[in-house]
DNA sequence: TATTACGTTGACGTAAACGTCAACCTAGTT
DNA sequence: AACTAGGTTGACGTTTACGTCAACGTAATA
């Protein structure tokens, strides 16, 4: 069973998929990170549903909050019908950018001093071995 | 004036410096991240709680906990004496390398998805003004 | 000597992001 | 009809990372 556009998930469905609970699932929905469709009174999660709470774990995973991840949703919504409204959606696709790229360096600098760390301890390791 | 090591810095200094308030750097020292100096009551931060607030803020950009901050600190520390020690260090160091790559690779895939909406949405504005 | 600047230690408050019940509904199975 | 598996809505609790007082100490300055 692969992603084509019909396929239906429950909420334990993308608790387990996603190794999360199904009550933080409904705790994005009261934030309005996500809106399923209902049968009754149960959830039914859309292939759009699962792209959107894969977009929040990445962005949970980056330290972003629900809020952000929110606006970042909102933005991919094809909801702007106006000039205005499309530009503000371009000077937020530049800002998550700048964010993103900043998040970038943090990550090589980190990186470079775990490499020099791990230099220095296998050189100490060496001259002991002697 | 530049970062020899001989440079002191009071609270306040380093609150504007990085542009938190002194609350919080006590709240880390509490957390046990910083161990400044003392002059009678007064803090007194050396370069290397420069170096070690610095290691924080990045951390926090990147959505790190304080706990995982103080971690990675500790790792630094040279109090390591034993192969033993010296082994779990290293295998910090894989850990945090790993989740360093994660982010990377998350931060990637979220500039392409706003690579592909930018160029959508520029398509739509010209495609307009026609 | 009084004020001001800068610092200190509690103690309590708060926002975000859930966890943990409790009480209930519903559809299918024994 | 009773049970079980899954789902629902509150409501309250908890952790993390600080903010916000209050009450006090100390050193330099007016």
């Amino acid at each position: 069973m692969k992603k084509d556009k019909t396929t239906i998930y429950s909420i334990s469905d993308l608790a387990q998929r996603f190794d999360i609970t199904t009550r933080t699932i409904r705790f994005y929905e009261s934030e309005g990170l996500l809106s399923p469709k209902r049968e009754g009174q149960k959830r039914l999660y859309s292939q759009k549903d699962y792209t959107t709470l894969k977009l929040i774990l990445r962005g949970k995973r980056l330290g972003w909050s629900l809020a952000e991840s929110r606006d970042l949703i909102q933005m991919y919504k094809p909801e702007q019908n106006n000039q205005a409204q499309y530009q503000k959606v371009l000077e937020k696709v530049i800002e998550s950018r700048e964010r993103l790229q900043q998040q970038m360096n943090d990550i090589q600098v980190m990186l470079l001093e775990l490499d020099e760390h791990e230099t220095r301890i296998k050189e100490v390791l060496d001259t002991k071995r002697q």
